[in-house]
DNA sequence: AAAGTAAATGATAAATTTTACTATTTAACA
DNA sequence: TGTTAAATAGTAAAATTTATCATTTACTTT
């Protein structure tokens, strides 16, 4: 939390207090994603008359500075990113319990051997299914 | 087009001259992606009444039966699909000219190695930066 | 500690995107 | 050609996101 609030200060955000309760419940979602709806909810019970500016804006200031992640997939759904070195890595994304596991290879190289030329700035990916814990649940089942 | 109307068909959807004037709008787009507001315009120019909903509707079916793909990104964009046999490929998108590469090597094994116990079901890779011919353009200035 | 300044927020509204509902029309098929 | 089920139009509304601007607040400087 305090690492975050000094990610916000070298940046040159103020430290308010709507964003401070921000942070706080977005602590809580480094495992798995939250929706926006469902932040807005928390935040209304603390700021009955919050602006949806005032999510919306800090969410995506957030995204900038690299507090937050949207899912690639679902962009009403954010999570908290702690790892505040931007390391380079991807999610999957269990569609039973949602749980997020980073998976740690990466494959660009794969990509950047067959676009001889190109200049390759970025990507997207997610691998989605179930968990160990939901695979075996199921199967159970 | 006759193929797409085929796999209509086969899906038991009718052939109605919405369905067939938006997949020959859509058959423009098998090399970059269209917005849905692009669609909508082309559509109302036909159909000066057309419903919102037809063209959801349309756009959403056609998805399912393979016809059309939406970006991974931005799900306001869609694509025409030519490959109606589903196989399994990527995307690079250039940033500056919007071309659309396919990317036939696929790096699944990658990551399902990371996963053991786990039961992935698909993932989603997107790929984006400059295509060769707007790195060289870029170069050059 | 007080004042000044720029940024952030609240309040409201509007724009945008997407979905819902129902009567009418139309394609498919006998 | 008539029947039927699906698709569409027309309308509305829900849901999501962005805009505007006056007010408030955090930070800085004195």
């Amino acid at each position: 939390m305090e690492k975050a609030i000094e990610v916000l200060k070298k940046n040159h955000y103020k430290v308010t207090k709507q964003r401070k309760d921000l942070l706080e419940f977005l602590n809580k979602f480094t495992v798995q994603y939250v929706s926006i709806n469902d932040i807005a909810d928390y935040m209304r019970s603390l700021y009955p008359g919050i602006s949806n500016n005032t999510i919306y804006r800090n969410l995506k200031e957030f995204e900038e500075i690299g507090l937050v992640e949207y899912q690639e997939k679902d962009k009403t759904l954010v999570k908290y990113q702690c790892d505040f070195e931007h390391q380079h890595h991807h999610h999957f994304v269990c569609k039973n319990c949602g749980k997020v596991t980073e998976l740690k290879a990466c494959p660009i190289k794969f990509f950047t051997d067959q676009l001889p030329g190109y200049t390759v700035e970025g990507h997207a990916l997610e691998v989605y299914g179930l968990c160990a814990d939901c695979t075996k649940k199921l199967k159970a089942e």
